[in-house]
DNA sequence: TCGCCTTTAGTTATATTATAACGACTGAGA
DNA sequence: TCTCAGTCGTTATAATATAACTAAAGGCGA
């Protein structure tokens, strides 16, 4: 890639990000999966976000290290990300988020996807809970009518603590 | 609207879809909102569907009435039965399905927004529930981080109990 | 009935999100 | 070295959704 398409920049992040990052690529390297130079600045520019990002707004800061890149080059990209589970996509934004719990948190990687969001529309901020209420609660209900869940999605619109005061 | 974009045809629905419209029409007038030709035409066009159907699909069986028919026709109709809770969108497939609740149960128009989705990954068919314990394990996580909820999407994707057999 | 105002709809253009399709490169292993 | 799977570049296009402006329709009070 390197030849063609060479970055006009090294990559920009904090040290807190790179710290990520560096933890993401140890998780790939466990599942021979491959955090190629695209997906590390990709997954980068998402976890440098407070809010979720648009595959468009990705596509804008990614051509600045990437002259060539397009929007398959950004859509595989999330694909990776979120086959890995680093990353969730959030449906009713279109919209892409790191993955609170594969990164931060010092479980492992054995952890399930079960995750819930809660948006608020006051500051557009997203955070991931992992409730188990919740995820039984949804395992209960399906059972209840013979459906095998897969996954599934739960996200909560509403005021955050912060936004509340205002 | 009848003047210069007269129906080619008149609505072409069941009786079982006619009965639900006359509902909706009356759920309508109790609320002073007007369930317009177009409006209850989409909103017919969306009962009459199996599985949730997508706005272009919408628009291209409107065009058979209504010739003129064009995006924001119908997403004009859409967003109102949205308002009155007439349908629901499913977020996971940018599609649109009618609310069983508002119009196939007794219990009147007092009814909160609290549904839950099982998508059928198999057949495509969306069941529709309203399953407390989910919806109270929402508001109990929500409460947990201070977060003052407003509205959820679940949905739950999976193999419903006739897929599960085939 | 008339005029006024709000809601609804027609119409054109465009924004936003996502994928198809095909060829070329790369790196690992036979 | 050859081959194969995986990745990426590139172009084009599909699918979903909205902006903006005009016109018509319907309710309502004078």
């Amino acid at each position: 890639m390197l030849s063609s398409t060479a970055m006009t920049d090294q990559d920009p992040f904090s040290p807190q990000i790179l710290a990520l990052l560096d933890r993401a690529a140890a998780f790939c390297a466990t599942r021979a999966s491959r955090l190629t130079d695209t997906r590390r600045l990709v997954l980068g520019l998402i976890l440098d976000s407070s809010k979720p990002v648009g595959a468009y707004d990705i596509l804008d800061h990614l051509r600045q290290y990437q002259r060539n890149a397009a929007p398959p080059t950004v859509y595989r990209a999330l694909d990776f990300l979120l086959a890995q589970g680093l990353i969730h996509r959030i449906e009713r934004m279109s919209a892409f988020i790191g993955c609170a719990h594969r990164l931060e948190c010092h479980h492992g990687h054995g952890c399930g996807h079960r995750a819930q969001f809660l948006i608020c529309s006051g500051c557009g901020a997203v955070s991931e809970v992992e409730d188990s209420e919740i995820s039984h609660a949804i395992a209960s209900a399906a059972k209840k009518i013979g459906f095998k869940p897969h996954q599934s999605t739960v996200e909560i619109e509403g005021l955050c603590a912060i936004c509340q005061q205002g």
